[in-house]
DNA sequence: TCTAATTAGTTCGTATTGCTAACTGTTAGT
DNA sequence: ACTAACAGTTAGCAATACGAACTAATTAGA
């Protein structure tokens, strides 16, 4: 098409589509390890330079607090994070990687650069740069706009395309 | 903090939180009319210069025919599309606007560009551009990349923030 | 022509996630 | 001591993606 059909859309659908697309690479990039989802958890925690409380990751990556018991239940199962009670604050508790987990994360960078890498090709360093830059500009003006709440969800299924 | 933790993260986190915050500056803006979702879909219809079936709704927007049902079956009971049986390929329906949806397109354009543009804000028209174009390129590598399957999901609540 | 494969769309069941609301236990403020 | 706020939990609802099985219609192939 000479004009296409897409550039009519909202911006963020372009975003949506991309995001799905990203995550789907990364999802197959990662698939032989035992984990497939919450990756972005485990790399908070991992580069956080101080201890991690739920609420603190749910706020780092905007996911509310219900999913995130549900999202450290998980992880705790798969045994890649513990949980420790905060002994000053009794409310709080401490999500840690579990020796399991720190083995991973090497693979995870590693993972994660590929798939960036594969994404941006094409691009020169200066383009990269300004697009992350440009990113965070329209994050900044998006929070500063009235808004709702909106779900966004990643699922990873087991049907390969 | 210096170094910012986000930077650590999967491309597509950035993506998917900006994502997030732009459908939720949409629906803000949109709440007044009847329509909540699925905007994306009415666009397809309008602004494609062919029928539209659902096959092709889903091709364009990366939904799949099962969801699309659901979705179809919304705009339907909402009163913002119909659908009519093509008489030479009778597998296939005509998904086709309602004048209540015509007459609701304008504001949605309107809209959609006024979201677009306070997001934009502080870019050039220079940088907006390549910004565009980078995300095409990038849709690009990651098509040809191998992937798995991801679910992704918007929905608006009715808490305001 | 007849049959098999394909296609558009539907239905059902399952999984994930975000939300609200109500709840427990803990801490902080007055 | 009493109250408010906070971290985290639980239960239930809504929305969406997926696979699988299905219907009806069409196309391809023998």
């Amino acid at each position: 098409m000479a004009e296409n059909i897409c550039s009519f859309l909202p911006f963020g659908r372009s975003l949506a589509i991309l995001t799905k697309s990203y995550f789907g690479a990364l999802a197959k990039r990662l698939e032989h390890l035992e984990i497939e989802r919450y990756y972005s958890i485990l790399i908070i925690i991992h580069k956080s330079e101080s201890v991690c409380t739920q609420h603190y990751i749910g706020e780092q990556l905007k996911i509310d607090k219900v999913s995130m018991v549900r999202m450290i239940d998980y992880l705790i199962k798969k045994g890649f994070v513990k949980k420790i009670q905060n002994p000053n604050d009794r409310r709080e508790y401490f999500i840690e990687l579990t020796p399991k987990a720190t083995q991973l994360m090497p693979e995870l960078y590693a993972a994660i650069d590929e798939v960036n890498k594969a994404a941006l090709k094409g691009l020169y360093k200066e383009q990269q740069k300004m697009l992350y830059e440009n990113i965070a500009t329209i994050q900044s003006n998006l929070d500063s706009l009235p808004s709702e709440k909106i779900f966004i969800n990643y699922k990873t299924s087991n049907k390969k395309i």
